[in-house]
DNA sequence: ATGGTCGGCAACCGA
């Protein structure tokens, strides 16, 4: 047929694909709006946290019927993470090479394109709190593990609710937060010795200047309609990834059905 | 200056 002399090579027209991380909070309570906006965004692979659930009690099979592969790691409760993709996983690794000191924060998997790595980062309550000062461990850990399990040329992606926000140009009154936690000089320089190992800050990366959040402070009224948040939840890319990422947005669209203690997804486009 | 809201789970903890 004469159309086919025309088709482009498969190089050439592979498929645009999107990672997205969206912390939840309780994946059984806001199975509703997840499935409603995975049906929407359709990104090729999601990482959420705060799943709230165990194992066994994990609503996998809501989330295969959108064609998704469903790996998670949770508990009773507190934490948990999940990986959704399109593609199966050839491999999947849960926790540190120390443990998470029996807590459901780190579930990585290998896809077709390279690894994913979702991190749920202890929020740390305040600053000196023994909270704190294991989130500072915790992100310690991530910088060491980083190097010994990966390499910065392989396209890498680690995501996730972060709980830091990396600079004054992510939380609504730097002056206010200054030297409190998420802002801390030590949590950003943690998370700065994880960036230098050879990781982007995707959303940074195509918005050098804007002031967007992707978590709001529940206990102030209003906090959403008055842009008071922090820039927390994070899509860190390889170079080659980086490279061939064409946009990275928060998707501010479950927000409208979200309760005020709710993130909202951030989303990397690539290919 | 201080307080305020959620989910999970059954009293408060963590965020």
């Amino acid at each position: 047929m004469l159309l086919w002399a025309h088709t482009p090579s498969k190089e050439s027209r592979r498929m645009a694909w999107s990672l997205a991380t969206f912390n939840v909070n309780g994946v059984r309570a806001r199975l509703p709006l997840l499935l409603g906006w995975l049906k929407t965004a359709a990104p090729e692979v999601v990482c959420l946290q705060e799943t709230k659930v165990t194992d066994e009690d994990f609503p996998a099979a809501a989330l295969e019927e959108l064609g998704y592969h469903v790996y998670f790691h949770g508990q009773k409760a507190f934490n948990g993470v999940a990986i959704l993709s399109k593609n199966q996983a050839a491999q999947v690794r849960s926790g540190l090479e120390e443990g998470d000191g029996g807590q459901a924060r780190v579930l990585a998997a290998k896809l077709d394109w390279g690894w994913v790595v979702n991190l749920y980062v202890p929020q740390g309550r305040e600053v000196g709190h023994e909270a704190w000062e294991y989130k500072l461990h915790f992100l310690g850990q991530v910088a060491a593990m980083l190097p010994q399990r990966f390499d910065p040329a392989q396209p890498l992606v680690v995501a996730g609710d972060i709980n830091v926000a990396p600079t004054d140009l992510d939380v609504y009154d730097p002056k206010r937060m200054a030297g409190k936690v998420s802002c801390h000089p030590d949590e950003r320089a943690a998370l700065e010795r994880i960036e230098q190992w050879g990781l982007t800050d995707l959303f940074r990366l195509h918005h050098p200047e804007e002031k967007q959040f992707t978590f709001w402070d529940y206990r102030l009224p209003q906090s959403f309609k008055r842009n008071l948040g922090w820039r927390i939840d994070l899509v860190l890319a390889t170079a080659p990834l980086a490279k061939i990422c064409t946009g990275c947005l928060v998707d501010v669209g479950p927000r409208g059905q979200a309760k005020p203690s709710d993130h909202t997804p951030v989303v990397a486009r690539f290919g």
